[in-house]
RNA sequence: GUGGCCAUAGCUCAGUCGGUUAGAGCGCAUGGUUGUGGUCCAUGAGGUCGCGGGUUCGAAUCCCGCUGGCCACCCCA
């Protein structure tokens, strides 16, 4: 701990900062219930096979991502949640939720992840989560992506910016027949594959096709096409989840190399995507995760969802939301402070965002109220207030008028 | 985790070849105005030059280590 500063990949939001983070989030919240879909939350630290049980042990994230403290002498362990959907699917299980399908949940926090920071990638950061369970129809994976594009589209950030990316990984035979395809591919090109693309060679082959490497590009070229080992059922499945985007006139993309590599995500996945943010472009991602729940130890129930960064979204917001633009009660000597304290709070009781100044003179205290960007100043002074009125000063055309004290709440509310 | 760039006032930045009192703009404070904000004028406060070590008569400046930020890679659940 060298100086008096947060810990490596996390900051302070300040008040501008938790302006823009509260946009996102209210949006999502707001759409997300008109979708029909419910706020829930969970703890944000689970013991650590709630996650380990569904990354599997030996993954990069699981040995080098996570958070990970003991908490006992038997061992046991907590790791601070790295994404929602693990928490939401370990709360489904315990709470017995198969009972009540299908499950819509809307869910937002802070989750934490041990990697190296960049803009947009800090090791404490919030997501907005949305999931589906107990829907194993296509439509659910429309509804989740029109939902997603609304909400993107609801912050400001419309099609010239964004792109949705769209891909499917098939069932699990049809994925499992691909990887072995691939594997038997690249197996004889080993030799010229890149160093961490030979790693990648049996730990998730899939990610070779997004490789950066440029060697490993021309390898690619002519690799097996995901589409050949697809079955008639994952085929059809992925069609008609594109053709519902298509009665919503969702535009997309598809992209054969977009995939997920742990074995429990199925069919849909998808990304939106910004070139305003480098490399850490996605600003949404989701898919389809039908084996999860049953892989967690839970009745086997199908699942969709997607998550959003908030800290990315947040940065791509034109402008940072104002807050509400108060009224400023001054007193113009000693002797109106009680009587100005008195308004004060008779007037927030009304409804109205008020500031009332601390200290200073008529002069300090008016350049304080243009500071916080009143939208007008009642000024209590001896002479109006002897006669139970006040000094209504319009704080953006300068004009003033007399206002008596009982007709201030109705004056005020006509303001723009 | 790997590699590169960077760190000077609250913010954005300047600081010559290593040279003695480290600057600007914005912001902030006070006054011009004891009952009137914004504009204007004047004055002022604010700096361990990220931290630690080294070279040197002398370091913000050169060298090493550390911390932090940014960029790319790994990873992206």
């Amino acid at each position: 701990m060298a100086k008096l500063q947060p810990v490596r990949g996390t900051r302070d939001i300040l008040p501008e900062d938790m302006r823009r983070q509260r946009a996102v989030v209210d949006a999502c919240r707001r759409l997300a219930e008109r979708y029909g879909y419910h706020e829930m939350a969970t703890p944000v630290f689970e013991f650590t096979d709630v996650f380990r049980r569904t990354l599997g042990e030996t993954s990069d994230i699981v040995t080098k991502e996570m958070y990970t403290f003991p908490v006992s002498e038997e061992g046991d362990s907590v790791t601070l949640r790295p994404e929602a959907t693990a928490g939401v699917a370990r709360a489904f299980i315990t709470n017995g939720l198969q009972q009540d399908l299908p499950q819509k949940l809307f869910y937002t926090g802070p989750m934490f992840r041990h990697e190296r920071p960049q803009k947009g990638r800090l090791r404490q950061f919030h997501q907005v989560d949305v999931e589906l369970i107990g829907v194993a129809q296509p439509v659910g994976d429309v509804e989740m992506i029109a939902l997603a594009r609304h909400f993107l589209r609801e912050i400001g950030l419309d099609s010239d910016r964004i792109t949705l990316e769209i891909n499917t990984l098939g069932d699990l035979e049809s994925r499992q027949a691909y990887r072995q395809a691939l594997v038997d591919y690249f197996q004889q090109y080993a030799d010229r594959l890149s160093d961490d693309s030979r790693a990648r060679l049996h730990r998730n082959p899939l990610r070779i096709l997004d490789s950066k490497d440029p060697g490993d590009r021309r390898l690619v070229a002519d690799a097996p096409q995901f589409d050949d080992y697809l079955n008639r059922e994952s085929k059809d499945f992925f069609r008609q989840v594109l053709d519902g985007l298509r009665t919503l006139g969702i535009s997309y993309e598809i992209n054969p190399r977009l995939v997920r590599g742990l074995d429990y995500y199925s069919h849909t996945c998808f990304e939106f995507t910004t070139d305003q943010l480098g490399a850490q472009g996605t600003v949404l991602a989701g898919g389809r995760y039908d084996g999860l729940i049953e892989q967690m130890g839970g009745p086997s129930t199908p699942g969709i969802g997607w998550a959003a960064g908030v800290e990315r979204l947040a940065m791509l917001l034109s402008q940072a939301p104002q807050p509400p633009r108060p009224i400023a009660v001054v007193p113009a000597g000693e002797g109106q402070e009680a009587m100005a304290l008195d308004l004060t709070q008779k007037l927030r009781q009304q409804g109205f965002p008020v500031e009332l100044g601390y200290t200073g003179n008529l002069r300090k205290r008016l350049k304080r109220a243009d500071r916080v960007n009143a939208r007008a100043a009642v000024i209590l002074g001896e002479d109006e207030a002897a006669k139970g009125s006040a000094t209504l000063r319009d704080l953006d055309s300068g004009e003033q008028e007399t206002v008596a004290l009982d007709a201030l709440g109705a004056r005020l509310a006509q303001l723009g």
